[in-house]
DNA sequence: CGTCCGGTTGAAACATGTCAAAGAAGGTGG
DNA sequence: CCACCTTCTTTGACATGTTTCAACCGGACG
């Protein structure tokens, strides 16, 4: 009898599916595989990639053959433009998973780095396509993982577009308290990884701009900052200000 | 003998693949399909929708059930805020796939409204699923549609959270020249479907931002507007200006 | 022929960016 | 363990770009 992984079955990604094979990443699955399929599963998410904060976990350019599942820490990904403006295009914590962008060309389009000492498992491309192949659950799976990525960004387009700076900032401090929470820490309570700087590419806004909205949720009482330690007093309140808007 | 599809043997999507299939789609495949492989590929394209100036090819919160490709005519997808707040977050031309998004929940996260009189064929998803699971070609070639897509809106990020207006229009101009190229149009006189207003949502700018914008790209003879008439007249200084920007 | 819709343009209001200074936090080496 | 240096953060004053509000124009259509 194969060995089971080592991993604990917890549901980190909210999603109703107790997840069979390795629950610290996403593309866990239903229940009802069989025994062979699960090894597979297994084999594919083995190698591991450990990095110290500030290195890279792949660059742009750089060939692809892996997307990657952190399994602990926390990565940024960033994109370039030609005239050396670089945007930061998303924050990956546990369990999410990382290059998708890089199928398309072959080739990586932004740069992961990591944020903190991390963990990130590599997942062969070819295999995982060939195992999907004879798994279709593994193949929706990963299909609708891709398909979460594009709504998110028109999640993040909708943002830029739209709204202003404190917003963005609410909607920023609540997208990270859901996942947060979703993986089993305080909705309320956490400590921010990146830096003013950073989240201010995210958010479409300079450094100085995300200082002075964090400032303003707090003299409204919303939240309490303390360099990158942030408490949520109020997280319904908080929700409000992103409706609340004038335009 | 198995009849061939109608279609002709274009390579619409400047891929370097020429298609064996169905070169209206995306879904094309670099020769070396079996015959039966590729009465599969045609059967699931075969059905079709046919839309009026304004109708809606699918709308938000109903349920998935197929990919769309765009045969011709011209379309926008738009998400929708709590407070009503709505935003253009792409359009569509000939060959597109389009509902990529709606794969993660089972239900469509956007509108899909025809600009013009527009076709489109419905490709049930179960089927491409399934599909795609006995032709790998086919398998990676969706994969990296859908990555692309995520490319894609990396980029519009970039767009939305760090140029401004001007670099936003220029940019916007040079995207559906390069696709109307690709398509065997001009390159450089074409004709909008869409309003200033809709632009400037796909942008995030207001309509009066945008008709401005044209006007200032016309004042430094860049190109030439008259209503939804656009001529470019220099497409390499129009390209400058994206990377010409201060910030 | 008049109305409606889309587009253009101006002036003023507003939000964010820029520049600058100073304070706080964190890491490194003596 | 402390001192120093670097990086990050906050805040103010001012500049800039975009939005808002409003007026007007033109073409499409009934």
């Amino acid at each position: 009898m194969p060995q089971r992984p080592v991993l604990k079955l917890v549901d980190i990604t909210a999603l109703k599916a107790t997840c069979s094979v390795c629950s610290l990443h996403e593309l866990c699955l239903p229940m009802g595989l069989a025994m062979d399929e699960v090894e597979a599963l297994d084999r594919l998410t083995e190698r591991r990639r450990i990095l110290k904060k500030g290195e890279k976990l792949y660059s742009i350019g750089s060939s692809f053959g892996a997307l990657f599942a952190v399994r602990y820490g926390f990565f940024k990904t960033q994109v370039l433009q030609e005239d050396g403006r670089e945007q930061v295009t998303g924050f990956h914590m546990m369990g999410e998973l990382m290059g998708m962008d890089a199928i398309s060309s072959d080739a990586h389009t932004c740069d992961a780095v990591a944020l903190e000492d991390s963990e990130a498992c590599e997942i062969d491309f070819t295999q995982l396509e060939r195992l999907s192949r004879a798994v279709p659950a593994l193949q929706h799976q990963f299909h609708k993982l891709m398909s979460r990525e594009i709504v998110r960004d028109h999640g993040v387009m909708l943002l830029l577009g739209s709204m202003r700076a404190e917003e963005r900032l609410a909607t920023f401090l609540l997208n990270l308290s859901q996942r947060f929470a979703a993986r089993g820490y305080s909705a309320t309570d956490f400590v921010l990884r990146m830096t003013r700087e950073e989240i201010g590419s995210y958010l479409g806004l300079k450094l100085e701009t995300v200082s002075r909205a964090f400032s303003r949720l707090q003299n409204q009482g919303l939240i309490t900052v303390q360099g990158r330690e942030v408490k949520i007093s109020h997280l319904s309140r908080l929700r409000t200000v992103i409706s609340h808007c004038t335009s």
